[in-house]
DNA sequence: CTGAAAGCGCTAACAT
DNA sequence: ATGTTAGCGCTTTCAG
């Protein structure tokens, strides 16, 4: 029996044919033996580790993000590749400092690379990169890295859609979008906001009222909340839900009634949604069903297939119906 | 010029003279060309890979989590080690699932192994293994088996010995103590129940009040917080943050005021906290103190050092003094 | 169907 | 001071 043998029946590999008896052998002492194969040898022999690493900036990391983690972790393990998040501190190291830790199976981007880094990325021969990164492009010149890239939208275009075409389902006209400052969420805020006014032109409506905050505290949406009535704008959507609770706040003291006078609609679906006062309608994200694409388009990468899967048209958000909106 | 030349000077092997021409010929070549060495071949070759590896078990993640996987990014950075989590999902698939995609450096726990995983773990051969989880215990037969186990105390005992130190301080005797009995986070609750019952019984107090809650929600604590009254207690320590925000809210609807009647303490330091009613007085937990201990324990191992560094008496918490209590 | 052997890229011991 | 070389543990042709 020789070490091409238990390398055969160890993996499974196919078109061989090893009899029964013998891979029973194989089994039992490699069971006996406690063994395990190196990790270090095989991405050596392979080329490429089982593991797939998400690459996330340092920052605050709430359930939006626990979620997707969640599920890109459950999703990966179902076929046989390892999910790990590295956190990388812009400025502070490269993150091309990872792959001399490791050579993935591939990248997913969460957050946080800026166009070198993508670019060191697409140079570094990982098997596949997966963006969510509302702002990549894939570097062009790069195409024949062997780096295949993937771009998926998520938690933007159709998320922000879905809000405004919930608006217009409830007979609402003249809207505003409240966006966030905060540079931290610049992309983010950016790609919402895009998609939001986007929606409300295909949907024949005014130009909608833009109102850019600083934060999510009910002062800082207060003034816009009291110039509304007088512009007659009648339903608004938020950066996320968050800010959708400062303005359900802002909007109790400055006594309009939510939905009647203002029908206010989040993003995120937060926990706290639910028992916001009134019930914040708002649109969720479907972090596994996100983490489902991401999965399959990887593994029919790493397989050799041509074509990745088609992205659901409907995109990886929901409606949740409440009481603001 | 050899590879075993190369290596050295890209290296920095100490105790290997190098002409600085020699070395400046190399460093150029290596920028030339991109250079950048093969993670699985120095894995294969030191026995060991530059990661870092945190395990999580799947499920919230909130801010206290988030600052623990910052902090702890950062600080390996500082030395040349990545680090990365890996969220896993207890039932579904076995932790050791990991070992087979990587041979981290170290391993820290942070939640959720059970005792056969720890065992495998050490069996593992990782060098360090760091455990922040209350209830881990080495294996005792496991001694010789090469992985350096350290565990430390994190987000209970000192932090609750805190909690009751201060409401002792503020002249109270008669204190309630209130948990979750919510099973994800039993350990964590027991641990923190225990060091709280610890301190009250060293302060010479007599035995606290112990009521447990499912939930964090006011509801669950509304009997509790009545009972008080007639009971003479004028103290609360909770769970956390979350709990003695709804203890707040419970408080302020039986018509005690805060902290005349009743004072309340928390633990965790949420951002909430400060914008509680009143703000809460709480116990913060120090995430950047604690990586900076684990990244030297960790880094002490590795240099094959024969003692860890000795973790800080006064824990990793402080006392973050408010108008709660 | 199974055994032998060639490397994957690197480091450290050894020889020059 | 520099070059040569033996493996680390695995997968995969290639012969038998």
């Amino acid at each position: 029996m020789s070490r091409a043998t238990v390398s055969y029946v160890l993996n499974d590999t196919p078109h061989q044919k090893i009899p029964q008896q013998t891979r029973e052998r194989v089994l039992e002492a490699a069971q006996r033996l406690a063994y395990s194969p190196s990790p270090a040898a095989r991405s050596l022999r392979n080329g490429r580790s089982d593991l797939v690493l998400g690459v996330l900036k340092v920052g605050p990391i709430g359930s939006v993000v626990g979620a997707l983690l969640n599920a890109m972790s459950t999703r990966f393990g179902t076929d046989g590749l390892t999910f790990a998040v590295h956190l990388h501190s812009p400025g502070l190291r490269p993150v091309s400092d990872v792959w001399k830790a490791v050579t993935p199976a591939a990248v997913v981007v969460l957050s946080g690379l800026d166009a070198a880094e993508q670019a060191d990325l697409q140079r570094s021969g990982t098997p596949v990169l997966v963006s969510l990164s509302p702002a990549f492009t894939p570097h062009p010149l790069l195409d024949g890295s062997g780096t295949r890239v993937v771009c998926v939208e998520y938690a933007s275009r159709a998320a922000a859609a879905l809000q405004v075409e919930h608006l217009v389902a409830t007979g609402h006209r003249r809207i505003a979008v409240v966006t966030l400052t905060d540079p931290q969420v610049r992309q983010l805020a950016e790609g919402r906001l895009d998609a939001a006014l986007e929606a409300a032109h295909e949907a024949g409506l005014p130009a909608p009222h833009v109102v850019e905050v600083a934060d999510d505290s009910p002062q800082a949406v207060a003034a816009a909340v009291r110039t509304w009535q007088a512009e007659g704008v009648t339903g608004v959507v938020t950066y996320n839900d968050e800010v959708a609770m400062a303005v359900l706040s802002a909007a109790r003291d400055a006594g309009l009634r939510v939905p009647e006078d203002l029908a206010v609609i989040g993003l995120d679906d937060l926990p706290a949604a639910r028992s916001a006062q009134p019930p914040l309608t708002t649109v969720g994200l479907d972090a596994e069903a996100l983490a489902d694409f991401v999965g399959r388009s990887v593994a029919a990468v790493l397989a050799g297939d041509p074509d990745v899967p088609e992205e659901p048209t409907t995109g990886f958000a929901h409606l949740v119906r409440r009481a603001s909106a």
